[in-house]
DNA sequence: TGGTGTGAATCGATTCACAGCC
DNA sequence: GGCTGTGAATCGATTCACACCA
């Protein structure tokens, strides 16, 4: 079983590959990759074996066909449908970093209870009533949503994203959701994020950790 | 020395505890804020543990005096004064975040190229010319920076900071930022973290761990 | 009885160190 | 010689389990 954060290094090292090859490189070495992923050798080959991926000792890695075997590890070869709920300043701004995404990405709407924005589009996208969140979230056929909603909001838009069969949430609110046990959630807590960085300021420490 | 995930917690502890006091409430025990935290009980204890906190058996854990004591652990006594890089949506959605935050956590000003924001107040704080980045940091005296500016500019933006005197920075951008030993660094990886949500759907695989 | 505080055990992730290969 | 692949060692964080207390 693959460790979840190996799941999150992967997806990095998938992001530089991919500049690697807009640089027309060919192979990489495992403390390459690591330098430009702020990590260890020794952990970019543990992560590659997790996914049964071998270089050879004299070239390294084919980057090529790396991206393509951590690309077929990670995606869902049908892609993967996602909803946002929220359509604040946040939320425009998730909409439009993945509008120029791969399609295996694909936020096919999004949803905001205030009247002006219903029925518009973001980023070329339909904007839908919150209020029909679960009949919508069904017929999309999505697994996975964003909730981009104010805290007090937030509960209640997963339980009803839960309702309509969704397995995957980004939570960006402030709140840590209850949800069943099949459903997977992410928390991005911006305050949480800001005030480690506060408090390593104050009190003078150095970054040690290769993050989150 | 305080664990960095500790450090986290408590800030997510502190939060949880402000609004417990909202509603009334005078202690908890650990297991209550473990519940909330989405933790276990002994992970509570040890982190309050860690910065010397003691409860009591009987009636657990003062919850006013603990969020004072997580405070006066975490926030540097004069407030920490940041500066924003990139007024994107999500720099404004950064903004409009922390303007409602208490005194502690202050954006003094924010920066761009683009001439029709530079000049205007955003979230009622200047917005300057990213030119002046590195003598405007220096004048307001800050520590700490946030960049919300796409990726091929932020490696750039950083360094920049990094010679005004700042030692702590928030990145957005998707890119492993090369800072000297003495700044931490704090990545908030969008891509990362919705690729890794798609991943678990994808799966099948359910949440088991406690979380970034 | 139902808490807290904490040494000891466990668990997981990272790093070491080296065999095998080009 | 410098790389990969990987068992073994290490390190850090979490959890257990229990003494102690009101």
């Amino acid at each position: 079983m693959v460790s979840e954060k190996t799941i999150g290094r992967l997806s990095l090292y998938r992001r530089l590959l991919t500049e690697l090859l807009a640089d027309d490189r060919l192979n990489v070495y495992s403390h390459e990759l690591a330098s430009l992923a702020g990590g260890t050798a020794p952990q970019v080959r543990r992560d590659l074996m997790a996914i049964g991926y071998s270089g050879s000792p004299s070239k390294g890695y084919d980057i090529a066909d790396l991206a393509d075997s951590i690309s077929s590890f990670l995606d869902n070869p049908n892609g993967t449908r996602v909803i946002l709920v929220g359509v604040g300043n946040l939320g425009r701004a998730i909409m439009s970093y993945f509008k120029i995404q791969r399609p295996t990405l694909n936020i096919v709407a999004s949803f905001d209870s205030d009247p002006k924005k219903i029925g518009s589009d973001i980023c070329d996208r339909p904007c839908c009533d919150i209020a029909e969140l679960e009949t919508k979230a069904l017929e999309l056929d999505v697994r996975m949503g964003v909730i981009a909603v104010p805290a007090d909001r937030a509960q209640n838009v997963s339980d009803k994203l839960v309702t309509a069969g969704i397995t995957g949430i980004l939570n960006f609110a402030p709140t840590r959701l209850k949800v069943p046990d099949h459903v997977y959630v992410e928390h991005v807590d911006l305050t949480t994020s800001m005030e480690k960085v506060a408090y390593f300021v104050q009190s003078g420490r150095k970054s040690t950790e290769p993050d989150a």
